[in-house]
DNA sequence: TGCGGATCATAGGTGCACGAACAATCGGCC
DNA sequence: GGCCGATTGTTCGTGCACCTATGATCCGCA
């Protein structure tokens, strides 16, 4: 993620960097061989990193997100920031940690997640009376407003992202991923 | 990833940041109902961000990447950067835009991975002849011997991954997320 | 031959991810 | 009542991911 969310994404591109493409010209280009002909060219062993399942994971990932910004009504925002709205919205009031427990987010990455949040008006953080360790964290009217409106075009992003597959592989594919999850 | 990779992890330590814990008390503490009331405790629509495909995606993609950190014989490689010496590894001879296609990763993202492989001493860069533009990269003797010696390792990353699934449903998990990303 | 579009590498900027180390605070247990 | 371990939030450092912009180079085609 990252980079310029300033701009509307092109509704053409779907792809993140590149689809992994299996054979270019490049490793057979004339003087591409090899270095002295001390490596052979094909893996002396059946591995290959583009078929392991962490590769796969980290790609499918990829296009998620990319799908997630060209879709999204406020493109603005990144999965997240997003995830932290909604979760919020759910909460009513959290600290951080638990914030982070709930979204598998380190605690020092929430840290930067809701600095932007708030920074950009959606959030109000408070001191815990109860517990002076604490921040409490809540929506204000803007960031709630906010989080019901993103809720349709979220919906579309898992569509999309699943619109591949028919309806049971989507179900056995989330219950798979559930599970090494 | 990033972080601290210059010690060998706690076996025992299987998860990345936390494992999305479903209701800790903390929602329902004393004082912690909602702001003023004016939030319901529950998503007024059925929406929830954790059960998305994007988000399942994103938890299996850290749990795989935290078993690489922990499996891997040398912990201080990222994903990438092993990716990279793979795809090398098989190809012999790539130009930098090449490997970043073959390995889903973005220009500007290769320069730094290839950057710190060479700083190891692993990967040479040299001015492609006929080509001006290009940088080739290949693995050096210590990259080549690196890379050998790893497969090993990174196989037992696969296989941890996907433990706890039986092989049919590797396959199926396998497939669908070819399908996808 | 020369031009315009495409490709390659790079730099700069933002955001997520995570480990390590800290200071403040809480809580249980003697 | 006071100490010690655990929790909370924060900062720092490194690495991946991606966008934009640039300059150099290549290539097809008039």
């Amino acid at each position: 993620m990252g980079a310029n969310r300033k701009r509307p994404p092109d509704p053409a591109s779907i792809s993140g960097p590149a689809p992994t493409d299996p054979h270019q010209p490049d490793a057979q280009r004339p003087d591409a061989q090899r270095p002295d002909a001390q490596r052979p060219d094909v893996a002396p062993d059946g591995y290959e990193v583009t078929e392991q399942i962490g590769h796969l994971l980290r790609r499918a990932h990829q296009r998620a997100t990319a799908l997630f910004q060209e879709t999204l009504a406020d493109p603005t925002l990144t999965p997240m920031q997003f995830a932290a709205l909604m979760k919020l919205r759910d909460a009513g009031l959290l600290s951080q940690n638990h914030l982070g427990r709930l979204t598998a987010m380190d605690p020092a990455t929430v840290q930067g997640v809701i600095r932007r949040l708030e920074e950009r008006g959606l959030i109000v953080r408070r001191a815990d009376a109860t517990d002076r360790r604490r921040t409490l964290l809540a929506l204000n009217p803007a960031g709630a407003a906010l989080a019901d409106q993103l809720v349709d075009s979220a919906r579309t992003v898992s569509e999309r992202t699943l619109a591949p597959l028919d309806p049971a592989e989507r179900r056995t594919l989330v219950q798979l991923l559930k599970r090494i999850g």
